[in-house]
DNA sequence: CATGAATGAGAGTTCATTCAT
DNA sequence: GATGAATGAACTCTCATTCAT
């Protein structure tokens, strides 16, 4: 494949990450991404077969280019701006969650039980467990179970997207449920 | 509107209710319905005119089917068996999340930002805190905010059927999630 | 189905039929027949799914309508008088072969191996043979095998017809061929 | 043209040929001929402009590589043994039809009159009346009218091609129709 | 009320053909 | 000469929606 035919993908890719975005899955057609290309019919289908296809590849770009907050804590005196960091990232998402590809993925995954998201949960699960122990050998956070600890602030947060994705969510909700989670960890004196 | 109708409309629903469990709410034709009710085409439209006035009524139906076990304690003693109870009804509803209308609710309303699902989870939140302040006041539960700690279990919950709904919730992850969520109401002694 | 029903698909399988003749059969779309027939796209759905099933209905037509002048023979007498009207006949098809469905035909069964064809050639053969038969018995025709003789009638026949259908057969060289066929019949004296 | 060109043409033309004797004419697109070839969309343009420049290409190679067997008698005596030579070749072209353009030729020729195909046919009547012309004079063949007798068997061996092609004719068949097209040559005693 | 035939818009897909590189 | 990306026309098929009966 060229360069020109890399840039082109790509513009493809960015493009459709849009129209996800903007319309979910299932409603967005080849016809769709055709327009907003700017590109031909036929075009289309020298990149992508399907919208599928395109759906993964964005999820795949997407992944590429996301940095794994969770694990960049090295040492425990990090553990809980690391925590922190992560939490206003989680934040944030939330409150522009109409803005991501949740949607998307909500719609193509309930259908396509691939594991990605998934694996992608678990692996979120398991570094923010890492983190927490790393806190709790440094006693800068409370001893507490950390698998169940990580779990629990993975489903409270997956909970806060689903409701922001079919509801309203507040800020003010959202920093409680975090301060919450958060207390949960501190070492109450 | 004859009571022949009425039972017409209510086959329709019933039907269609089973199409949605099965296909979520966008995929689902007008066509399908036709076919599964075994009705006429131009039939279908003498009670709806298109699928999304179908499927609120089917939710409507639905929320009219369901009791409310959060408010039916009458006393403090009362309140733990009947947290009890809707724990064990919300785990039951999580492990056959895709015998429900889970998806299609949720591809419904993230696309269409209707208040209904959030008027449902405000409530069920308000009765859960209700439901606490009543054991907090008889001491059967340990003195929590009980707003926040309502707010809390609905987040993890609606957290536990997403993740259900596009990946693997084994029983086990729900029983230990559901038995920390009781914990943090027990009073310690 | 209804009568208006039935008469619709007896409209498009009679335009069909000429669209065949015209084209062959690889070369006919739905569209030509959906133009041809005047009705929507859609419509021809309704009663079609390909161009596949409405050729098999169109020679289902056909071969109910033929008349199978090889069995009309009741007595050695008339044996003579069949055997050359047969002749007559096929000597008309081949002269007008342009105008039946030999092209469709030859293009569908070439890669479509029905045994429609291979058993409509068999049956011909078959009822030749009984009627040479019966004039032989009648000492009308030459006491021949009468299952040779009548297998090379047929493949001549299918000779002429392919070699009328490629390039161009004359009305002497049919007459020729026919004659050469019944002297190989006829009592020499 | 170059050497290059020449040697590219020729294998675009040999592969081309598969695909005709796999799919016949209608079904064969630039695409499948490009795709086979393993050259570029743009690079089979430069050679031919469509599939039928291609076809006729590939038949007039092979009309060129076809030795005529007919011709190959220079005296009486040698009239039986090419006769008998001519027929094996024949019975072993219709064995195995499908491994040939037959399909391909039938479509391409009863859609454009062309005169190739009459003309190579008349040319096998003319050779093969010739030949029996030369063994009549011989005495090795009987007295009859050669050319009707040539045109006898062509029509015959075209039968069995057509047959052979929409459905099935064994080798028995094949023998005796040309036993029986033999014994009408031979010198009765 | 109820039916189901009919319509037509629109999505998917394939391919001949062109053209900048 | 050669490439292969790009285009756009053509075709298949599906469905929401209407309407005569």
């Amino acid at each position: 494949m060229s360069e020109k035919s890399v840039l082109k993908k790509k513009l493809i890719v960015d493009t459709a990450k849009k129209i996800f975005i903007r319309k979910g899955f299932k409603a967005v057609s080849m016809k769709d991404i055709v327009e907003a290309c700017d590109i031909s019919r036929g075009g289309l289908y020298l990149y992508f077969s399907d919208t599928e296809e395109i759906f993964l590849e964005v999820l795949r770009q997407e992944a590429e280019a996301a940095e794994d907050i969770l694990s960049s804590a090295d040492d425990a005196s990090a553990a809980f701006d690391v925590l922190a960091a992560f939490m206003k990232a989680q934040k944030k998402e939330i409150l522009r969650i109409r803005k991501t590809l949740a949607v998307a993925k909500l719609e193509y995954f309930s259908s396509h039980k691939g594991s990605l998201l998934q694996q992608q949960f678990d692996a979120d699960v398991m570094h923010l467990a890492q983190l927490i122990d790393l806190g709790v050998a440094g006693e800068v956070f409370a001893p507490v179970d950390s698998q169940a600890a990580a779990e629990n602030i993975m489903y409270v947060l997956e909970g806060l997207r689903t409701i922001a994705l079919t509801g309203r969510v507040s800020e003010e909700t959202i920093d409680k449920e975090l301060m919450i989670l958060m207390q949960g960890l501190i070492i109450e004196e």
